[in-house]
DNA sequence: GGCGCATACGTGAGAAACTC
DNA sequence: GAGTTTCTCACGTATGCGCC
């Protein structure tokens, strides 16, 4: 059994917590790993001696985690929106920057760094973790997916709220994986079943996941247009001008442009709140331009992202492309139904100030 | 350098539901 | 019936980091 913390150790020690295991402070994602990605004991010699030989001589091996989630975007949990920090450095560990190449985007969570070194250390390790279920599901996660060889054995998940101190509403899993990272073939699997349990730990029915190729997703459906070299005024609202000094983006306009979208993200924790039309560029990640030749997609990818309902259950549950002809009749009512939507935006105004100058915008839907 | 994904998942007001 | 808690709705930021 082993923490991070060595205060965690001294209080198991000293309230006899789990006192017939071998407690030991240890940081998984950078003890014991050299420059080049690999698994050396003797730079810290933390790790008990029996289990380095269970280890080496190929025992079966359960592990039990309960890794900490952080992505390299969140904000601290106490921080108020707008004035919160940023999780920095979370791709920085010794794990991350050596032995995750094969990994992509999943060099950013720190849970899948756990899931890498384990690959490495124990690679026909079960595996019972708690997480979000984006290594499942999310667009990011592909390269993670095709890299970790694992057959789900079972689990359940359980609403975010069933654990002190959280916000927000979304599942935590706990699943239950058979590793084989040696195997020739076995890839992961497509969907998992599982079973939910809601925040007052009552089951209440079975859910899917499932992981699907990101070129069928919705979020690629459309070819996004280039923007051209005309200077356009990056928006947050209707007639708010962006206010963001790092990264800001919507600066250019596109040929053919009537307007923009923040169209981020291709789940469902994303389009509650990332689904709006602008009479320019979006001036935050996650935005395009819209063309009149892809105004019917951009009608039809507005409505179903705000017409679902979000839930905590369906959160990271991805939107797909459409597999069959649409009817003229189907494409119409989208439009209209996003023309009168409230996350329509576009507006038409004069003398809106940015950048030391002042723009007009036109408001064509 | 630009783009796209992602956030142990943002806030406040008012309504609805619950408790005593 | 009053007080308290939970739910619903309508608004919201901007940045770290991999990849092209």
């Amino acid at each position: 059994m082993s923490t991070l913390d060595q205060a965690d150790v001294d209080v198991m020690k000293a309230t006899k917590t789990c006192v017939a295991a071998t407690r030991f402070q240890y940081d998984y994602l950078n003890d014991d790993i050299t420059d080049d990605g690999k698994i050396d004991y003797s730079l810290t010699n933390k790790v008990p001696q029996a289990l380095r030989q269970a280890i080496a001589e190929g025992k079966k091996i359960l592990v039990l985690i309960n890794p900490p989630y952080a992505a390299a975007t969140n904000r601290g949990n106490t921080a108020n929106v707008g004035n919160a920090e940023y999780k920095s450095g979370v791709a920085k560990t010794k794990l991350a920057a050596t032995a995750m190449i094969d990994y992509g985007k999943a060099s950013n969570e720190l849970f899948t760094q756990f899931l890498a070194r384990i690959a490495q250390e124990i690679p026909k390790a079960t595996i019972a973790t708690f997480s979000t279920l984006k290594y499942v599901t999310a667009p990011n996660f592909e390269k993670f997916r095709q890299n970790w060889k694992a057959e789900y054995l079972g689990g359940f998940v359980v609403h975010n709220k069933a654990f002190d101190g959280l916000t927000g509403k979304f599942p935590i899993g706990f699943l239950i994986w058979k590793t084989d990272q040696k195997a020739v073939n076995k890839i992961f699997t497509t969907e998992i079943v599982t079973e939910v349990i809601d925040k007052d730990a009552k089951a209440i029915g079975e859910k899917s996941f499932f992981n699907i190729p990101k070129n069928q997703f919705l979020s690629e459906w459309i070819t996004r247009p280039k923007p051209n070299n005309v200077e356009a005024i990056p928006l947050k609202n209707a007639v708010s001008p962006a206010t963001v000094t790092k990264d800001l983006r919507g600066k250019k306009w596109a040929d053919g442009a009537i307007g923009g979208i923040d169209c981020a993200g291709n789940d469902l924790q994303h389009a509650e709140q990332h689904t709006v039309i602008f009479s320019s560029g979006y001036g935050s990640a996650g935005g395009f331009l819209i063309t009149d030749k892809i105004l019917w997609q951009v009608a039809i990818i507005f409505a179903v992202r705000r017409l679902i309902i979000p839930t905590w259950l369906n959160d990271c549950d991805q939107y797909l492309q459409p597999t069959e002809p649409l009817s003229d009749k189907f494409k119409n009512d989208c439009l209209i139904w996003m023309l009168f939507n409230r996350q329509n935006r576009s507006a038409s105004a004069n003398d809106l100030e940015w950048d030391n100058r002042k723009w007009s915008i036109v408001g064509l839907f």
